[in-house]
DNA sequence: CGGCTGCTTGAACTTGTTCAACAGCGGTGG
DNA sequence: CCACCGCTGTTGAACAAGTTCAAGCAGCCG
């Protein structure tokens, strides 16, 4: 369990097996659990310790005064949820449970010394940083180009490629234990509209998604009313013209 | 003219005198200049340096196929044009000039030198990132969730308070050589609607905003009705609790 | 059973888009 | 010197996408 991480840097970089080891070592030391809906991070909080999301799944958010409330990612095992709190002052945003939710604390000193001393591991962990800067920057395009269709047929390429990476599909079906209403959070539209969205993508047999199971029917089809491209994922191992390095 | 990233870094971390000398010295090494409107970095494009700006405006953006554009961030003088390019296989997004430009090269074993030797610059670096990756997220918030008059007031206070980290404002005056086109492509809304929206900030004696000049008329007013917050934007020399630490 | 959460539907409404046209300005070439 | 072009900003009017409001339904849990 505590591996999707070490998963997911597989993919940008070769770890040794004592690299390994050390990440397994931290992924376990301090291991909490959460319940569904309930905030792991507060806006504003000050804290010294990031989160390594080990099962069970959480999201980011920001609300507005008057109540809305957009999320900027989806965080599922693997994911290192917050690199920032590590180093800025305080938290510029929230943290919240989706599910209850399993994650590892580790301290600043140990991420320091991560990025001091393991070369690849300090490499896997900026790479990781720039895969979620990439992500984050599809979404603003998302958000600020793509229709309602488009964007939602987008983020569901998106996260069944990335719960792929991390070991959490079966062929083309996956967990996907979020309601509309976040849904509609993340995507920048109204829950209603999300509904009526996802019918549309339904009658199309481009995906089917009941009782919390996504099953996508025609991926390329999916992709392409999407205009998705996997590229801005960088899944591809393109980390290995590293690996003589060092 | 190299020093604007220096500036900007020092809004995180305390640099020796020998670490800022020596970002000066790699910064003026391989100086290039480019017109304005020309890409610098196309989508897809393989290379292992990273750009920093040392004068003009740029923008990161990315293209539908249909030609939407998005832009995802807009770069100043101290900016790092993308991490990204120096780690990750090819550049996910393109990065255009919008006015002449003036960047330094960097190569990434240059970067990787940093990190390794240099324990503050890599916290700056760090650091960086993160504010970058935090200015992501609150573009985010913006096209998902606030309205035309709230985005463009939002990104007029946040634009005005990174040219002032920077040293390029005075008084509430600054450059903004953007076109009206360009802020709808930053703000996911058209050029039509941009205008409407401006001349609704005008009207309200909030900016003025005429021959590429910004002059911010009442700043608590806009911060207000954009629901601007600076925090985000980690301006306030967090950092200071490092300083002891080596 | 009753209350809660999540999904679905209809209909009126709003925000922002699209299309089309025009004005001002600076540069260019005949 | 003037005509012309392209770029930027501006305006009006029709239009479309997505929101809001309101209600109902199904499943789940105490």
């Amino acid at each position: 369990m505590a591996d999707a991480l070490t998963r997911k840097l597989q993919n940008y970089t070769a770890l040794s097996a004592s690299e390994r080891a050390l990440l397994h070592t931290v992924l376990s030391e301090r291991v909490r659990r959460h319940d569904a809906r309930r905030d792991l991070v507060c806006e504003g909080e000050i804290r010294g310790v990031t989160l390594v999301m080990l099962a069970g799944w959480a999201c980011r958010y920001k609300t507005l005064e008057d109540g809305r409330r957009q999320l900027s990612a989806f965080l599922i095992p693997g994911d290192i949820c917050d690199h920032s709190m590590v180093f800025l002052g305080h938290a510029d945003h929230a943290i919240g449970a989706i599910t209850p939710v399993t994650v590892a604390e580790v301290q600043r000193e140990t991420i320091e010394r991560f990025a001091r001393d393991y070369a690849r591991l300090r490499q896997a962990l900026w790479w990781d940083m720039l895969v979620t800067a990439s992500i984050q920057r599809e979404w603003t395009v998302s958000l600020g180009r793509r229709t309602a269709l488009e964007r939602v047929a987008h983020l569901l390429c998106e996260l069944f490629l990335r719960l792929q990476a991390v070991d959490l599909t079966r062929s083309w079906t996956c967990e996907l234990p979020v309601t509309q209403a976040e849904f509609a959070d993340a995507t920048g539209l109204s829950h209603v509209h999300v509904n009526r969205t996802l019918q549309e993508l339904r009658a199309a047999s481009l995906v089917s998604w009941q009782d919390r199971i996504l099953t996508i029917l025609d991926f390329t089809a999916l992709a392409e009313t999407a205009q998705f491209n996997a590229g801005y994922l960088h899944l591809g191992y393109e980390g290995q013209h590293l690996d003589a390095n060092e």
